[in-house]
DNA sequence: TGTACATCAGTGAACGCGCGTTCACTGATGTAC
DNA sequence: TGTACATCAGTGAACGCGCGTTCACTGATGTAC
């Protein structure tokens, strides 16, 4: 029926098996290579080898796919980040190790931005009202989701005594605020083409920065 | 020729006056009200009454409108962070000033983005490595740009004694990091929702933390 | 175990839309003599 | 001061494009008896 070459993404059966997935998965790369604009309907079906209206059986419409393809890239920035909490030596006092965390959780951010801008300005594009939707984000593996992370980290400060409680509240904006602001200097701005050794300085400054100042 | 209705934006004569003016003018009051992609170059020549091509007689492309839009909105966002400025009262200690200039341009900044969240945007939208284009910029009625203006509160601040030297090499980064941070929550993100006084008071903390931290 | 039938997941064709841009044009304006 | 002409700033019509989405369809799959 369809001719040979045309089905190069090897599908022999009419049925797909797992077009969502497929779909999604696409969805991701698209996002990857060039931002949030670039998760586009028809492309993505013509790079699962299907046609354009299959995709409404997946998704309800293009807004739902970028949605979903949203919620792949917070995930994978969760993961980012968990993986840098995962590096952190654990036998040292409690409140050194709050503080080691919480610069993990800001590493882990800055290095998602700077390896994958595509997917990290997806992650934060605008219809989203972010906390909210960050929120209700599907999570990394464990199950925490990027702000999550964030709160957790600050919880341990203050149980750890290094954060007076008063300080506590709101200050996941500052530090968020903080981290994002250079996030975006180092995915979009003039620090994309820094050198890393400037980058990672930077970094450091910046997350010493929020930890006096918090 | 055209008929009387569909001239309502008045104009008698066969040439505009000052046609550029006006599609610049409607291309920032698209920006301001939906960001950078509802500069529409057709949507523009409508607004001002004159058929989609008539663009191309003072603009290259849709692109080149785009930047004009975008050089008008750093311009506006220069303006504001010096009326900040201007407020700040003159008679005190060097250190003093310095620091509440620098709060000034931090302020100002964070004003912007919040009550003119597309303009902002707009700003620092991707097409642009932005410190290039910010320092090209033109800037507001005196001459400084932004990041220029950002520039001169921290010399002051080293001037005054009241940064180290060392330290002033890379600090507008870590400034702008956190300000910027901080002006995308408020224009898009969580907090663009809050009420004026706890925007204002996590604005006051956040420059705190980075008087602090620089 | 075999068959009838409902459900599901894809196809095929088409739609209307708005966009940026190009072309050849013409009316209005300014300038040289 | 008046006229000829070049230049300029707009018009009119059309283009190709890719997008999201809808419709009626059909082939494949799973289930009940």
């Amino acid at each position: 029926m369809r001719n040979a070459t045309k089905t190069t993404l090897r599908r022999s059966t009419y049925h797909h098996g797992d077009l969502r997935r497929v779909l999604l998965d696409a969805g991701v790369a698209l996002a990857r290579r060039a931002g949030p604009e670039a998760v586009v309907l028809r492309e993505v079906t013509r790079q699962a080898g299907v046609v354009p209206n299959a995709a409404y059986r997946h998704f309800s419409n293009r807004d739902d796919l970028l949605a979903a393809v949203r919620a792949e890239a917070l995930s994978q920035l969760a993961v980012v980040m968990q993986t840098e909490l995962a590096k952190v030596r654990k036998g040292m006092p409690a409140a050194e190790l709050a503080r080691a965390n919480l610069r993990a959780v800001g590493v882990g951010y800055l290095r998602f931005a700077q390896s994958e801008p595509g997917l990290f300005h997806t992650a934060f594009s605008t219809p989203e009202r972010v906390e909210g939707d960050v929120n209700s984000a599907t999570a990394g593996r464990n199950g925490l989701n990027p702000f999550q992370l964030l709160g957790a980290a600050l919880d341990q400060l203050v149980q750890s005594g290094a954060l007076p409680p008063n300080r506590r509240v709101g200050a996941e904006y500052l530090a968020w605020s903080a981290v994002h602001g250079l996030a975006l200097l180092v995915a979009d701005g003039p620090l994309h083409g820094a050198p890393r050794r400037q980058r990672e300085a930077i970094g450091r400054r910046l997350l010493e920065m929020v930890e006096k100042g918090l």
